[in-house]
This record gives structure tokens, sequence and C-alpha cells, in this order.
DNA sequence: CGGTATCCTGAAGGATACTG
DNA sequence: CAGTATCCTTCAGGATACCG
């Protein structure tokens, strides 16, 4: 018999223990944004990459780039030569996240006087 | 004289030092992005949203309407009766922002079993 | 060049107690 | 109820050094 009744939907990222809320995280994270954001433009050699996205260590760039890559965002390919070189570039799955992202990043950058202004008011007292 | 030439936008949240890449930041952080989400469905008092946000602190929720608000994203009502009561909701600014994410946030959850399915391929071996 | 390993610090964030 | 204040812990993330 049916004791409870689901109101929202079984994948909820609200939900404090729902996988899709870690997914969501690492898509918004701090740098997994301005990746996604990057490689929409075109595919990024890992030094590339590092300039293209300014203020990122190595290491976090190193840590974002497999985090997405292993959820599928991003494609990875390492070529076997000296010096090395790999080349990242987005998956059809990431092409849309990223077209996503780039949408709220292009809508915050157009947004950005309303939002100065809002602050100054807040702010004014 | 021009010596150089602009490529990218002025407003470039790539860009180390430009203030929108601060509100991206606020709009897509880990408890923003969950409030914002939240909001869209109606307004909330502030127990509730904290009932609703499965898992954020007290301080981190304060924190967070406090951030969006400063920016313009949220409206805060104060009714001046005992016990207090202050309804949050979105302004037609956050609306869009909140549309926007929770685009995103929407996508993701369909998206999770490819997720899971790339996942196992990069942990398969 | 494209990383990984190690160490270290500051900021994010949780728990608890208190207040108007 | 809706916070603020305080304390304390965790961890993101930077710096540096090293490696294939």
């Amino acid at each position: 018999m049916k004791v409870s009744t689901e109101i929202r939907p079984l994948v909820d990222v609200t939900d404090r223990n729902c996988p899709s809320r870690l997914v969501l995280e690492h898509v918004t994270s701090r740098w997994g944004v301005l990746v996604l954001i990057a490689l929409r433009e075109r595919g990024y050699r890992f030094s590339e990459l590092r300039r293209r996205v300014a203020g990122v260590s190595e290491k976090m760039l190193a840590q974002t780039l497999q985090t997405l890559e292993r959820d599928g965002f991003v494609h990875r390919e390492a070529h076997p030569v000296i010096p090395p070189r790999v080349d990242y570039s987005l998956t059809p799955l990431g092409a849309r996240a990223a077209e996503l992202v780039g949408g709220l990043a292009h809508w915050v950058e157009q947004s950005l006087p309303d939002v100065v202004a809002a602050r100054a008011a807040y702010d004014g007292r």
C-alpha cells in the first residue's frame, strides 16, 4: 500500500543525499564553470587553458579537469610525443552543460549594471 | 592611437578581476543555487527555507540570503510581529537568475544516468 | 609540457549558545 | 522565529618541488 506521496521528482538537487547535487556542484564549481565556458570556444591544451582561465593554479586546473572528465563532460586526448601534448575538449554532454552555464554567465555579464545598482541601494543606508 | 584590439567583451567572467566573476560565484555558490531554485516555487520564511534546502546551516542560509539580497536577486520582507516573521522572495532580476540555474539543475537531474555511465567507464579501468 | 606529491594557510562552513 | 556571535573543524586551494 502507498503510505507516502511523491511530490518532488525522484532526482532532486535540493535533496541532501541526491547524487545530482554533487554533479551540479561540479559544473557550478568555481573553476568548473570557467573551464566549461573556455572550452566552448575551442579545444585547449593544458597550458593554454591555464592562461585562458586567468587565476587558476596548475593543481586546481588538473583537479577540475579530472572531475569533469570523470563525469563525462570533458574529453582528454594525450598525444605520445615529446614534449607531451594533451588536448581537452567538450563531449556532447559537456557541450550542453557548457551551453547552459555559458548562458548563465552571459546573462550575469549583461546584468552587471543592475547588480551594481542594487548594491548601491542596499549599501546606501 | 589604438594599440590593442579588444577581442573579448569588456565584461568577461573569465577575467580574473572582472566583478561579474564574483556575481557569478554568488549565484553558482553551493547554497546560492539551491536557495534560488527553492524560491522559484514560492516565497519562503527563513525556517521554511532552511527545511526546504536540506543540509544548510542557519549561518550559511543567513549569509547566502544577505549576499543574494545585496546583489538584488532576493527580496526580504520583515514583518514587525511577535514572533518575528520574515518572508523571502525573488525579485524580477532574481527570477531570471533562478530560471537559468533552475534550467541547469533540471538538466543535471535529467542527465544523471549519463554521468553515472561515464563514471563507470572512467573508473572501469 | 603536463602533470603529481607534499606541505601549509586562509577561508568556508558546522555546532552551539545567546538575543530581540 | 529569525537571526547574531563565538568557537572550532574541515577543506579548498596556493606554493613549491619533483617526475615521465
